[in-house]
DNA sequence: CTATCTGCAAATCTTTTGCAACGGA
DNA sequence: TCCGTTGCAAAAGATTTGCAGATAG
């Protein structure tokens, strides 16, 4: 019992994650649940982060589950990660697609439509026949406030 | 004598980095000469790469060092680093402004010139205030042949 | 009942830090 | 000589792996 103790959704209906796990054979678990739960309610994160926020509803989930359930959700389509810049990759919805702006000076990272890089997209197919994954990598920079405090 | 041995390039000159060095009260070193001819010569490396590098002139130069020296490079503006996406920083010369695009499928970094990225780096200026650094994230995608080897 | 999952502990890998010794100017 | 730098060892942080036990179906 020391196991998976106190995990446990409010409801655990018949839900679509159980039913993308079950077409493939896998199994759904409430960590599941939690983890891609944890992913939406925190919009982008990193696995530490997810972690924690699954750790207030099962205190008992363990990183491991967290990193191998992340990795586990992305070949399944349902969430994707981002290089913000640093180290930690970022974990977001895989349908809440969106580009990264991060700035240097803050650390602020902020969300913009990918059409913004409709253009660039476009310039790479023609030109080099690369497409263009928008929401993988991040956009660094500097932002308009640190902009002005810097001149 | 257990410290720096074997450690020497071919001629030490009075080397531009000996004088940028000399501006800050900064000291000329073979190590740090070796670190900036390695990412010269490696184009662009993760500090790793960088090491292996450097040892093959003197085996006795810490990664340490490496670690250290090139913060400090690129602190000079002599480097920079971009993120091609897992996780390893990837250091270049700072003269040689490139963007990189990042195969998911073979992991092939391709360098393209940064005015790909102007139309981008105007509308993030114009319509958020935010400057864009263009060379310090790659963009990621699929290249051609793997587009081709994938339908 | 059985194969899949999970938690735990330990291994790996990358990067950073403290400190004594070294060596450039 | 003096203080910036280096090498070493150990710490720190992130991610992965092996395995025994728990559990979904």
């Amino acid at each position: 019992m020391s196991q998976a103790q106190e995990v446990g959704t409010s409801a655990t209906p018949a839900t679509a994650l159980r039913r993308t796990l079950h077409e493939r054979g896998l199994r759904m678990t409430p960590q599941r649940q939690l983890v891609l739960d944890a992913v939406r309610q925190l919009g982008h994160a990193t696995p530490e982060q997810v972690c924690t926020q699954v750790q207030r509803a099962a205190p008992a989930v363990n990183i491991t589950t967290v990193y191998r359930t992340l990795d586990l959700l992305e070949r399944l389509g349902l969430v994707r990660h981002t290089h913000l810049g640093h180290g930690a990759p970022n974990y977001s919805e895989h349908q809440h697609e969106h580009v990264h702006l991060v700035c240097h000076g803050c650390g602020t990272v902020t969300e913009v439509p990918t059409d913004l890089m409709d253009g660039l997209a476009d310039r790479l197919d023609r030109e080099r026949g690369f497409e263009l994954d928008v929401t993988h990598v991040a956009l660094s920079g500097l932002c308009r406030s640190c902009r002005e405090s810097q001149q």
